[in-house]
RNA sequence: CGGGACGUAGCGCAGUCUGGUAGCGCACUUGCCUUGGGAGCAAGGGGUCGCCGGUUCAAGUCCGGCCGUCCCGACCA
């Protein structure tokens, strides 16, 4: 390729809507531009890398005796109701009506359509199982897209979808997804981490997220030390270790005048106590039901715990009109004492000894609070997020938190999906049975953002060759001078010709220029023609990363 | 959706407070010069100042509405 030739539009400048570095190199290398909030052109440079990430995917998931198919992006209500995600799925579902008034949505991920292939196509075990994948683009109406192509509303997905017989048999179609992903994320030079994830509105009954380990990733994983254990926070279990244990003298509870007092800060700087005494008492709306949610004052409730023991749909933190409703007061005045209602305490509640904790009526709180005595919860569980000083719910070892950039996920199903939609197939016995499934996904263009954020330098972006846009950039310095660019000439035709990715810098521009561009482009191998070939008769080879440079 | 900010040439920005016929840097075109880390000189081209309405002799600037974009939060594969 000849970059004379080529839509090679960088800039100097940094754009200004652009915060992380991944998004500002792609924009200033020219490999994406923005059409609208969370869609984006994909430039010349940018399709290469995109493509050259999903050749590895390719490559892996056939290896791993999957089948590349296509399915459509614009998919019909029916399956989405058979399902009950048309109900489910919420605003991030774009919907739209046909002339004739019938209802679609842009595919956000394909359970309902692979499902409904598969139920039609296949009848007996003899064709199980079945691993059936597609690359394809996706559409989720994102609240808040950002940050380039790692939250996009329109993005390119690799999703994969296993049928089993059984449940034996869908491990290890997991197992093998679990093997091919790590395969694939190696071959990119990427360092990452798998770790046990919330399945969220995908469902199913587990899975593990492949995290990029990367500052500016959105997610927070936990990991031990000690043993293999590493899980993403939202769902990382906390083991509590030993509980204390009521005081045999506790006062009775006694009310106290707390006036405008509602944050936990707030009241036990108020009262003089520290915020560990405090019994935290959050509303929750689950589902059309509502829930108290307690925890000790300095541990967070943790959402997602919540919600999957309440096996809800969805959970928000109630709005004042609903705690009200619940409690009688404003919010910041709740408290567990004397409620009427379904009561979920972490177990850190158990281990506050002389409680404060609020009364249910506006401007007071309750001191002297005792678990068990002036109240009790419906259930004592684990509710909270993991936090620092905790220790490895495995074996109790140090635990350490990162960021990581979520870049695969795979799920175990079950037969939510394959049962809901009638996906059955005729068993050795004669007798029909329920398909076992799992999903499987791949962000590919996150993958390339979460590259560029694990590997670059302040001059650009430094692939792996595995990802790069080319393999070799040949930079004659002086396009008028006859001897350098015909050497020039004759090293880019002897790379074409053998096979290697190369470009040549052809353009008439200066050498400074040539350098900048070829870093900002993230090329591994730079060779340079200029002054040392007429002077000694040499060329230069110099490696992006590193910068090692050889004359040969 | 709550909070905050922004929208002026392809990109980055000034001008808006205090109304008077739109500017800077980069990029682009032409010529000269230069060729080892985003050179220099000269001459050019490029703008419905996000959109609609209002105030005014006059609106990029003031007022109202709308749209778009970004950040934080909530939410989310």
């Amino acid at each position: 390729m000849r970059l004379s030739r080529y839509l090679l539009p960088t800039t100097r400048e940094n754009p200004s809507d652009a915060e992380i570095v991944s998004h500002r190199l792609m924009i200033r290398s020219g490999m994406i531009r923005k059409v609208a909030a969370g869609i984006y052109d994909y430039l010349p440079l940018g399709l290469r890398v995109l493509r050259k990430v999903e050749n590895i995917i390719r490559e892996e998931m056939n290896r791993a005796g999957a089948i590349e198919l296509l399915m459509p992006v614009v998919l019909p209500s029916e399956l989405w109701r058979e399902s009950g995600r048309w109900d489910l799925y919420g605003k991030e579902l774009l919907r739209f009506r046909d002339r004739g008034e019938r209802e679609f949505c842009l595919g956000p991920t394909h359970e309902e359509v692979i499902t409904d292939i598969v139920r039609k196509e296949v009848r007996s075990y003899r064709q199980l199982p079945l691993n059936l994948y597609q690359i394809q683009t996706k559409f989720r109406d994102e609240i808040r897209p950002r940050f380039g192509l790692m939250r996009g509303r329109e993005f390119i997905m690799k999703d994969a979808y296993s049928f089993d017989a059984d449940d034996a048999g869908a491990d290890r179609s997991y197992q093998a997804m679990f093997d091919a992903y790590t395969r694939i994320f190696s071959r990119m030079g990427l360092k990452f981490k798998a770790v046990e994830a919330d399945t969220g509105a995908i469902g199913g009954s587990s899975s593990h997220e492949f995290m990029v380990i990367a500052e500016s990733g959105e997610d927070e994983i936990v990991s031990c030390g000690k043993c293999d254990y590493a899980a993403n926070v939202e769902l990382a279990k906390v083991d509590e270790g030993t509980l204390g244990k009521a005081g045999p003298d506790i006062p009775a509870v006694q009310e106290v005048h707390t006036p405008g007092m509602r944050t936990i800060e707030e009241v036990s700087s108020y009262l003089d106590a520290t915020p560990e005494r405090m019994i935290k008492t959050l509303i929750f709306d689950a589902d059309s039901e509502k829930v108290v949610v307690l925890s000790r004052g300095d541990r967070t409730i943790n959402e997602v715990k919540v919600k999957n023991y309440l096996g809800a749909d969805w959970i928000e933190l109630a709005d004042e009109e609903s705690v009200r409703e619940v409690t009688g007061s404003s919010a910041g005045f709740a408290g567990p004492v004397g409620l009427k209602a379904k009561i979920l305490a972490d177990r850190s509640v158990l281990q506050i000894e002389n409680g404060i904790t609020g009364a249910n009526r506006d401007d007071y709180h309750y001191i002297n609070v005792l678990v068990g005595r002036d109240f009790d919860a419906d259930v004592y569980g684990d509710f909270r997020v993991i936090e620092s000083g905790d220790s490895c719910p495995a074996c109790y070892g140090n635990i350490t938190f990162s960021r990581g950039i979520e870049v695969g996920h795979i799920f175990k199903l079950g037969t939510k999906y394959s049962r809901a939609m009638n996906a059955v197939y005729l068993g050795k016995e004669g007798k029909e049975k329920v398909m076992v499934m799992g999903c499987y996904g791949i962000g590919v263009g996150r993958t390339v953002a979460a590259a560029i954020e694990q590997n670059h330098d302040d001059d650009g972006p430094v692939f792996p060759i595995s990802i790069a846009p080319f393999e070799v950039a040949v930079v004659p310095l002086n396009m008028k001078n006859e001897k350098v660019r015909g050497a020039a000439e004759t090293i880019y035709g002897g790379l074409l010709s053998s096979g290697v990715e190369v470009v040549i810098d052809d353009r008439e521009e200066r050498p400074g220029i040539k350098f900048k561009d070829a870093d900002l482009i993230g090329i591994p191998f730079r060779v340079v023609v200029g002054k040392s070939l007429t002077k000694e008769g040499k060329i230069e080879i110099r490696e992006r990363a590193g910068g090692l440079t050889t004359a040969v």
